[in-house]
DNA sequence: AACGTGTTGTTAATGCGATGTTAAAATGAA
DNA sequence: TTCATTTTAACATCGCATTAACAACACGTT
């Protein structure tokens, strides 16, 4: 309910033009965080908590069309807008298959493309994007900025690590939460290990949640995990 | 429920764009009707069941901004792209108060506009809360993100293959489907042995939906089945 | 109708890859 | 250093798609 702000992640390597924008979306009351380029974009995305995106499609290290594609893993409904010098139509088609929502020909007028974010924004789901800081799992509560499990008064404190898979699980408790989409939010990465350790991590939680059996971590072959509860 | 198809109203009088539109869009498996001014438009909307629009934004009788203002009222939430030959400003600014989703400046691609269209309908919420990728089977209800079939709240959990064998004839609703074409999507070979593994998840299918025999999946011999409810 | 051939329905056995779990190594902060 | 935490390793277990095997069926031919 109170998450109906834009907060926008802008990843742009000219730096006079994304101060420029940063300085007008801020003047019209938006949140904004800017990267100069796509390593930097897809980490501060991990940490943050960004509902809105803006991609320059040239970026060093990480050009825009990969950055989008790591994003949209990890949040699959994130609206993203590319910026380009190009007005090439092979450019134009690969960004809307990735799921672009928008694409905009530099040089362009910022009024337009406030336009465009508010259309997009207008339309955006806000209902799930956060569940609050403290979230109710069964009989336990779970505190993710505390790092805390509490069970009757019993707490139970959590690593980083713990509560990170825990959020995920609980973001979208009874439903099935993607193994990639775990590993590239918190690993950053999709490969072997990874998956090994986010296998421990269940069940340490597991563990954790064995005193109510309401409560259940399932697994989905070669999907994912559901929170139950 | 499954209102997930496109029905585009397009308002055009340039009657040799409005027929390559229609023909392009019906190509892609769009339903799309097309009206030559105004009012006639409006008429056709009150009268049909759109759930997108497409304006030339001078039309004769009345323009595009004065039709979408009043199409926004009867049904504020609706999506619409304005189409011009003038690239001002003032008009892009104008249509985007009013609500329009996007902008495009004549003569413009086709491909580019399916891909707007798309990204735009991507975004819409045909249904309530959960997001639409839900299918009811008869007394089941088919989510295929996580892979479940709800009969009365009795939860049914799928496997992938499952999944995406049941997604496949739902998409296709009482209408054959061909064994070649779920191989060919799914296993991406059409053999025997591929073969005989269809016909295998076909029976577990059937069992699942077992407890409502108004559903039933039929064989269409040497060609394939149909999900009938 | 009876037959024969190929197709489909169904169940069960198999084997492999994915996951569960615990413990040992690595990392890194205090 | 020590301690907490995460990663890697190693082994146990489980679930799933495939395969096999046989029964039932469809359909064209005689």
């Amino acid at each position: 309910m109170n998450e109906n702000k834009l907060n926008i992640l802008i990843a742009e390597d000219d730096l006079n033009l994304g101060f420029l924008l940063v300085e007008f979306l801020e003047s019209r009351g938006i949140d904004v965080k800017l990267y100069r380029d796509g390593e930097l974009a897809f980490n501060g995305f991990k940490g943050g908590d960004f509902n809105f995106c803006i991609f320059d499609v040239m970026l060093p290290k990480m050009d825009g069309f990969s950055l989008a594609k790591k994003v949209k893993i990890v949040d699959p409904k994130i609206p993203i807008i590319f910026l380009t010098a190009r007005a090439m139509k092979e450019d134009k088609m690969k960004g809307y298959n990735i799921g672009a929502d928008d694409y905009i020909t530099k040089p362009f007028d910022e009024d337009e493309l406030l336009c465009r974010i508010m259309a997009i924004s207008n339309r955006l789901d806000f209902s799930n994007a956060t569940c609050g800081k403290i979230c109710q799992i069964g009989k336990y509560e779970f505190d993710f900025e505390n790092l805390s499990l509490d069970f009757n008064g019993q707490i139970k404190r959590l690593t980083t690590r713990e509560a990170e898979v825990l959020r995920m699980l609980c973001i979208s408790k009874k439903k099935v939460v993607k193994r990639e989409q775990i590993l590239t939010a918190i690993w950053g990465e999709n490969d072997y290990f990874a998956g090994r350790s986010l296998d421990v991590f269940i069940s340490k939680l597991r563990k954790y949640f064995a005193e109510d059996s309401t409560v259940t971590i399932d697994n989905i072959t070669k999907v994912g995990f559901i929170l139950n509860c």
